[in-house]
DNA sequence: TGCATGTGCAACCATACGGTTGCACATGGT
DNA sequence: ACCATGTGCAACCGTATGGTTGCACATGCA
């Protein structure tokens, strides 16, 4: 599913990984030493966050580079306007039907 | 935490009842019509969308009226906005990057 | 008053999740 | 050739998660 992006979202360890690879790519261990956790635990969290296509994996010899693939965001943010959207246009017909009403009253 | 959002819209159940609460407030009992799984289910999803304030619960004697609040909606969108353009903004210091190498070759 | 219906609470269960450790394998540099 | 360093894989562990069932309580209505 393309929506499991929220899943992939749905830790804040992850959330920051995300934020870091928007700023730069990187491998496994040097994400890990800016973290509280083993390179191990990081490299799981990339696995999911690659399963849901929110970053891509390059090798390079020994290393293996980690960078943002930012449509899935775009995909989730769009899910999120979406969703607004209705309720938006459904507040509107609330709000004339009030409107309406005070008026008769 | 206000990100819990996302995990909030992690499970595909409650993206489709926070869908359904964009289009009109429901209780429980019927939601959960609607859906393969118990009331009680329903009533913990409701409850962890209610913690992060994805929706909002109004007693109206015997029922309980779940309506979304869609302010949380727009935290995680302009997030996913953040971090997004922050990679636009990589991406391009790369491109310029990118050409003026050309220009050199 | 009695009954149907919606809600609240608790116990319980299997599995997913986030983390660890340990070790094997691959590659780069001296 | 050797060793340091990065990666890959597997076993293991405690807890969170998503679901169930059962039952008590509250409210609306005939």
């Amino acid at each position: 599913m393309q929506q499991d992006v929220f899943a992939a979202l749905a830790d804040p360890t992850r959330r920051q990984l995300v934020s870091w690879l928007a700023v730069r790519s990187a491998t496994a261990t040097e994400l890990a030493r800016r973290l509280p956790i083993s390179r191990q635990a990081v490299a799981k969290h990339l696995e999911v966050l690659g399963e849901a296509r929110l970053i891509a994996r390059e090798r390079s010899g020994r290393d293996v580079h980690y960078s943002l693939e930012a449509e899935r965001l775009a995909a989730a943010s769009e899910w999120l306007a979406t969703v607004s959207a209705r309720w938006e246009s459904r507040l509107q017909r609330l709000k004339s039907y009030v409107e309406k009403g005070e008026r008769h009253a």
